[in-house]
DNA sequence: ATAGGGTCTGTAGCAACTACAGGATCAAGG
DNA sequence: CCTTGATCCTGTAGTTGCTACAGACCCTAT
């Protein structure tokens, strides 16, 4: 039966990775961190995918994406998995990501301030006085005041 | 004589990390990376950091707060060290490491304006549908277009 | 039949720490 | 002087989210 439907839509690995744009190595890494279920296997071993591995690997990667890390990934989809998803929860596990975005962002605004302002007083010269490396080295005054969490 | 200067200013590692703020396993490891020197050790190896180590720590700190990776505070302590350092060839690096900023705030930007664009048609309520999980599920038309580098 | 690809597994590496285990040493009290 | 508890020492493993390699296998085409 060389036309069957189930063979066609089989897709290897190399296929799952170009098809999402994932890396081939990083499909592994999902299966074994438990984001991916293990795909069924041929005779041989090798990983044969299929549809639903296609919309998994898509909603893992729109996760990251948007910054969720693997541990909410796995919430999302453990509910999802579980048929049980209130708008409810999802949004709160949203909101609580939103915020750590929203810190991050100003955490980094806070650092471009300092930054761009230390900079700016730069001259582009030979001396080897320097604003920027003055700021390093300066004790007194702490330029970020507000304690930041970096990255 | 029991007064003596040296031994007096003389600090354990202990010391170093409660005047820095800096985790006290953190230090033996920028020890390790060559952002610290070799302190000194007393006979038995116990490490004995004086004023000048504590000026250093500041650094690599007040540093890593802007967001500067180690290997650009290794390369801006390395100019320092060498007594080269034209304000010129900071303020270039410093440019690039604010163009490195920028970058992940508009990331964050954009990450933020889906996210909060989604949850804000969530009901709240207990039924199944989400707007947050369509997005991650869906297949038609990517919601962030422009590809991004999260974190 | 064999050459070349792709796939398999396990493992090591990246940043930038943090934490622990198991031993040595120090400082103070009895 | 000795003991006790805190601190110190080293080396190593864990963290997050991948990425890359080695060495073995397998699959396909000529």
């Amino acid at each position: 039966m060389p036309g069957d439907h189930a063979a066609v839509t089989a897709l290897k690995r190399s296929d799952l990775a170009r098809l999402t744009g994932c890396n081939l190595e990083t499909i592994r890494y999902y299966e074994s961190v438990g984001l991916m279920p293990d795909p069924p296997r041929t005779a041989s071993g090798h990983r044969r995918y299929g549809p639903a591995h296609v919309e998994r690997l898509n909603f893992v990667m729109r996760a990251r994406d948007l910054g969720f890390t693997m541990e909410e990934i796995r919430g999302l989809l453990s509910m999802v998995d579980r048929g049980s998803h209130p708008c409810a929860e999802v949004e709160r596990r949203g909101r609580h990501h939103l915020d750590v975005v929203r810190a991050k962002i100003r955490d980094l605004q806070q650092i471009e301030t300092v930054l761009a302002g230390t900079i700016a007083r730069c001259t582009g010269s030979d001396t080897p006085d320097c604003p920027l490396l003055e700021v390093l080295s300066e004790g007194h005054g702490d330029p970020m005041a507000g304690k930041i969490t970096p990255q």
